[in-house]
RNA sequence: GGUCCCUUCGUCUAGCGGUCUAGGACGUCGCCCUUUCACGGCGAAAACACGGGUUCGAUUCCCGUAGGGAUCACCA
């Protein structure tokens, strides 16, 4: 049995339900009877987790959930050269930000490098891999020759079935795969899919410096993690043939396989910078999006249940199958997320929403909000949260509830005070400094009293009034918003417009 | 280029031989609600890539064509 290993000094593991030991899981399928499912997310810590990554992460989540299997997490960081330690930290915390808890410790791939060398040399040692001393050089001109030639490019076997290996000569290790029939992957989304075996060459297992290639290290790990159920994007389609040449050489369990078409952009290309592949922590950070409403987005994209479109977390577990994936990549669409997104906002708890937005808010104030504007804020949410999409939008709208007398005005709003009836602000400020009751619907009977003894419609009285109260021409429910700011607050604004209006009069 | 995969409204999808004069959602447009903007409600325009088969009958099955995608490293 071995022991997956974490990093002693590697980053904190966030680790939500660690309360699973790590026992061997082999183990624990032999004991169960039958295969439990084990599914992972296996992510390269050379980028952050792109809005692909965390689809692929969902599906594997979700699965598991389904099955009631586990979810587990590895971190395939053996490129030295360009994994990093942020790109890690990113990668958990915009997992936990999407609440895709995983099962057990984190796995990090290249702290068991031994093993996969390991494996590589039980291989040779069996006779299933072989030594090559073809030169970096040498492949290249082989290479040159085919392209020339126009033949596929692939590893000719030189090496094959030599064994004058040159002594202490540098050479890496690889596979002896089978050079006729096919393979046939029963792929639990693309369906059936064969490869001759002539197509595939002989990949290599161990580099001259003695680390593992990705193709062992998938491999290994995928077994002694225990995983049964392979689910990723279909750019490693064409890998699976080659791994399952490996795992067959090792006789091991075959797990299925599911692989997911990739995102695109809008135009259809592969999604770059330009559309929409942005770090999941900026879906949050920058677009202010909330993460029930990525994970039914992404968990739409791709895969429907019926004409279902907002699926809670508690349904997507229960309903979610890999036969419902799509076949063909789907397109991002950043309109259909703030869509959703704009539906969960407006399901969102007042309360959660406030504190999601207090620091926006702060920050755009240039102080920290007080209790005050926090209580101010939170009530008046459910209107506030009627008109935003996203959470930059919510706390902007907001903004005018808090800021200090005079408040900015808006062109739209300037104007609007500029074309009012000549005296109608002023005489609507007399009628709210008499009044004794300070009630929305108190202040909307005054208003129409007004607006009917000018033999007006409301709107002429309203819209200057939200001028002078909003300093914007558009503002949840005038009425409601000044009996949430009080009379002396209301009644100041209207003085500063009164004056703004005195002063702009003036040549 | 070789190999593999894909193809329903602009986009995400429902459809798994007849229920399709093809349904839902986003977006677009119009109307209603209304103190503004939203929310909400109602309605409209909008698709089975093309060509052959199979079948009594194809959006659904098969084969081509076109288009799109993935992959061909001592990278993952």
């Amino acid at each position: 049995m071995l022991l997956l290993v974490s990093p002693a000094n590697g980053p904190a593991t966030h680790c939500p339900r660690n309360h699973l030991t790590t026992l061997e899981p082999q183990l624990d399928n032999k004991l169960m009877g039958a295969s439990k499912v084990v599914t992972r997310f296996a992510p390269s810590p050379t980028g952050f987790l792109h809005i692909g990554g965390a689809r692929t992460a969902l599906f594997n989540f979700l699965f598991a959930r389904h099955h009631g299997g586990d979810f587990r997490l590895r971190i395939e960081d053996t490129d030295r050269a360009r994994s990093t330690e942020p790109a890690i930290a990113a990668i958990l915390d915009g997992l936990g930000w999407l609440n895709f808890d995983w099962d057990g410790e984190v796995v990090y791939q290249f702290a068991r490098a031994a093993r996969h060398a390991d494996v590589a040399h039980q291989l040779l040692a069996n006779g299933h891999a072989y030594r090559c001393y073809a030169t970096p050089e040498e492949l290249e001109a082989m290479r040159a020759a085919q392209r020339a030639a126009k033949q596929p490019m692939r590893y000719d076997g030189r090496w094959r079935d030599r064994s004058d290996w040159p002594n202490d000569a540098p050479h890496v290790i690889r596979l002896k795969a089978p050079q006729t029939g096919s393979v046939t992957i029963d792929d639990l989304v693309q369906g059936p899919v064969t490869v001759a075996n002539a197509e595939l060459d002989d990949m290599v297992l161990l580099r001259s410096d003695g680390t593992p290639t990705y193709m062992l290290a998938v491999v290994v790990d995928d077994h002694d993690m225990g995983v049964t159920h392979v689910i990723r994007g279909d750019d490693h389609l064409n890998n699976a043939f080659r791994q399952l040449a490996l795992i067959r050489a090792m006789g091991w369990q075959e797990p299925a396989y599911a692989h997911i078409p990739l995102i695109h952009g809008a135009d259809g290309a592969k999604l770059s910078k330009r559309h929409g592949a942005l770090g999941v922590n900026e879906y949050r950070d920058q677009l202010g999006l909330l993460p029930e409403a990525v994970e039914n987005y992404l968990l739409r994209l791709g895969w429907g249940h019926g004409d279902d479109e907002f699926i809670s977390r508690e349904q997507a577990v229960e309903w979610f199958d890999l036969s419902g994936v799509g076949r063909g990549p789907a397109r991002f669409d950043m309109k259909k997320l703030e869509s959703v997104n704009g539906h969960y906002l407006r399901q969102a708890d007042d309360a959660r929403l406030t504190a999601l937005i207090a620091p926006g808010v702060g920050a755009a104030l240039g102080r920290e909000p007080t209790a005050r504007d926090l209580d101010i804020l939170q009530r008046s949410m459910a209107e506030l949260k009627k008109r935003a999409n996203n959470l930059n939008d919510l706390a902007t709208s907001s903004l005018f509830y808090l800021r200090s007398r005079p408040i900015p005005m808006d062109d739209a709003a300037a104007k609007l005070l500029a074309s009012a009836a000549p005296g109608i602000l002023a005489r609507a400020r007399t009628a709210f400094a008499q009044g004794d009751d300070w009630s929305a619907p108190a202040l909307e009977n005054q208003a129409r009293a007004l607006a009917d003894a000018a033999a007006v419609k409301l709107g002429q009285v309203a819209q200057p009034l939200r001028a002078a109260v909003t300093g914007a021409a558009q503002s949840p429910g005038l009425f409601d918003v000044m009996a949430m700011l009080g009379r002396d607050e209301i009644l100041g604004r209207i003085d500063d417009a009164l004056q703004m209006m005195e002063e702009g009069a003036k040549p």
